[in-house]
DNA sequence: ATTTCATATTAGATATATTCCAGTTTTATG
DNA sequence: CATAAAACTGGAATATATCTAATATGAAAT
């Protein structure tokens, strides 16, 4: 179950006021366990309760990445996803649906400095690219 | 210098006839060595000869992507950037600016087959996020 | 509890990125 | 050189994301 309080807090440290609607976005995300995109998220939590407008949405989106409360994987073409980081883990990204998948975390080697040269190291991202289980049996078709 | 010849048998080797258009954008991939967007490779190649229009050169990046002549970056809400696959590397995206920079290569640990499931993987893509030479000094500045 | 103000919200307009369409042209093949 | 599949075109359409400026609100301080 969700912990409400966990969530204020959550937002809190992240410097970020508590709103009805940046409440609604963080908690969606920390229970749907899924990689919605924005527009997924403001459908889903005015569904709830009607009060935020897509601006917000994406606002409170923007807001909770930078807090670092919540990633967003980038798919070609398509829109973006998002999740609420909460245990580590890698993503897989379907080539042909689009679809994002988590993957059970394992350690990365992180670049020498000399290869990382004065660039500031924020964190790292291990994305691989496939075939869901969707779509694989279905690769002849196109 | 650029090989015409190399070019002509890579498209052919990936199923692709050589139009000119096609040939442009391959061209123009392998000899600039940065991440330009869809944008800036359709300024450039119609530069040199403006025969190309905004769709073929989706279409023509779509092609190569598919047949595994060129790497598509996504950038989270940005347009996406392209590099020839030359040498294998990495890449960093900075934060602030969404540049692409390219990393020496270095092995990756491949997720156990438990892990990936019954994905099928295609290939794996580690992307380093944080702050770019130019951003990193001004990093107080919003 | 009330005041205060920085921060957040809103609807709609706008900007940016990418794909679709339907008719025309071109490439590679036999 | 005739042919057919593939590629090209400009413009319209769609998808995604951001901006704007007026209004409302959370939470810190009284």
């Amino acid at each position: 179950m969700l912990d409400a309080g966990a969530i204020k807090r959550s937002l809190k440290g992240g410097g970020l006021r508590c709103t009805p609607q940046r409440y609604a976005v963080m908690a969606f995300l920390m229970e749907y366990h899924g990689h919605p995109t924005a527009a997924e998220i403001y459908k889903a939590v005015n569904l709830v309760d009607p009060r935020s407008s897509r601006a917000t949405t994406y606002n409170n989106l923007r807001d909770l990445v930078r807090a670092g409360l919540v990633r967003e994987v980038a798919v070609e073409g398509r829109a973006a996803r998002f999740d609420a980081k909460g245990i580590r883990h890698h993503h897989f990204i379907c080539d042909r649906c689009g679809n994002v998948e988590d993957l059970a975390w394992f350690d990365v080697p992180r670049p020498a400095s000399r290869t990382l040269g004065k660039r500031v190291l924020r964190e790292c991202e291990l994305i691989f690219r496939g075939l869901c289980t969707k779509c694989a049996p279905r690769r002849a078709s196109r």
